[in-house]
DNA sequence: GGGACGTATCCGCCCTGGCGGATACGACGA
DNA sequence: TCGTCGTATCCGCCAGGGCGGATACGTCCC
């Protein structure tokens, strides 16, 4: 596969090697945790207690979660003294939420019975 | 479903039920050789035997991330004799997928960075 | 009718990654 | 300066789920 020199490809998303960065991507947002904090996130800005008071996990979770949404540009933290404070600024996320919700919701039924990924909790 | 009065509520995404469900939407994109079945059909009508050549895995494999993406309604299928043709139809599917991939190129370093979600391979 | 072909499903194997609890590290307030 | 609070990271534990290979099922050609 690889018989050519490698140019200066493997940065563009469209690329083959591109696949896998986006499908870690929406890996993301394929955790009921971590969707149901994006989420709360949308609406306003919340400190990691916060969070954990919004789901229900361990506080160590909750700011592995946090970090990693950070981490795939969903969310931003802003600092201030011991607190860390967690936002969406970009509005392609809320966009990319509400026209996941549009399909999913159309396939509500077949969606729910689908067994090959796992049965929803 | 169950008969019951079910007033107008329980379909609407945006509830918490509903959030399992979507990011069980999400996960189905969240790997790699479903991403790329699914951007391979983006294109064109193709049957399992060519998805198996155009991703590197077994039959059985393919066939069975075939039908995942079909329950999640991002491709349909055509039975025409012993062949099995799919698509994706949906318009949305693609924009879905658009807009991912503009998100996912804008944070390309820090999601190749995070190391909270599988590195990739 | 029999064999070849195209799909779908089943079965272990094994690694990814989510979870809680413990712990480390700063930043405040007394 | 010390104790407390808010976060982040580490560590086993365990189940979800992807993989290939075998197998079952249905269709088409000879």
């Amino acid at each position: 596969m690889t018989g050519a020199p490698e140019p200066a490809a493997a940065l563009l998303p469209t690329e083959p090697n591109g696949v896998e960065m986006v499908a870690k991507f929406f890996r993301a947002l394929g955790d009921p945790a971590r969707l149901r904090l994006l989420e709360f996130l949308l609406h306003d800005e919340h400190t990691v207690t916060e969070c954990v008071a919004h789901v229900g996990l361990s506080q160590g979770r909750v700011s592995t979660h946090l970090a990693c949404l950070a981490d795939c540009g969903y969310v931003q933290v802003r600092r201030q003294g011991r607190f860390a404070h967690y936002t969406v600024t970009d509005p392609r996320v809320a966009d990319l939420v509400l026209l996941a919700r549009s399909l999913a919701a159309d396939n509500a039924a077949a969606l729910a019975a689908c067994m090959r990924i796992i049965p929803t909790s």
